[in-house]
DNA sequence: AAAACTAATCGTATATTTGCGATTAGAGAT
DNA sequence: ATCTCTAATCGCAAATATACGATTAGTTTT
């Protein structure tokens, strides 16, 4: 990739709302994500049963979900808790609320 | 890519969301947004002024942002007229504040 | 110690994204 | 008709993302 200008002047707060984003941006993480919303606590199992893709794939999914620090997963042998990550997910909603209310809906736009 | 399955069954609201956060998923695009959303009404003029990006880069960012019908353009000869879609900037933020929602925090998760 | 089980990682293939400069298209202005 | 200006598109290169099967690492069970 050509980059003309290799340090563009992102400011924080939108490299955080981009980077949460982008782990948003593809279904099967938020099917993940609501699944593990709609458990009652975090959960442990496979999640290869419950997402008709291959194994190595959806952990590759979780890898990113866990960058983005949306999820979190312990060690509880032989498997893995994965549980939303809620200290995150409140400061996600947050971010996300804050920029979509950035907008004055129709301010006086004659277009 | 290979794939094993070639239709998953994705929820029509799981795509919707993935549509947007996509299109969200870029810290150049968030800014071009802020932008936009800070200004007293739609912005006329060249964007590349204020960012220090190609305008063929510029321009597909655009096209992904008017794509997942977060923007509008209307022709304001010589220029073009570039607004936040407020009918679906409403919906986005409803998507995404139903999606952010759906987490009880802290529920009794001894993890 | 060996077998079994889960989840991460490796290696690979392909698709998509991101970026640039150059060109093109369309509308006004000269 | 020609020139100018804006923004889209084209063509290309490189980086990332997505998916798979195979392998590995780490536990637990036998």
């Amino acid at each position: 990739m050509n980059r003309a200008l290799e340090n563009i002047n992102y400011k924080q707060n939108s490299l955080d709302i981009a980077l949460i984003a982008k782990a948003l941006g593809h279904p099967t993480r938020i099917e993940i994500l609501n699944y593990l919303n709609n458990q009652s606590c975090c959960f442990t199992g496979d999640l290869v049963d419950v997402f008709p893709i291959a194994q190595s794939t959806i952990s590759q999914h979780l890898k990113e979900l866990k960058n983005a620090g949306l999820i979190k997963g312990e060690v509880k042998p032989p498997k893995i808790k994965y549980c939303i990550n809620s200290k995150n997910w409140s400061i996600a909603k947050e971010l996300f609320s804050n920029f979509f209310e950035n907008n004055i809906d129709n301010k006086n736009c004659e277009i």
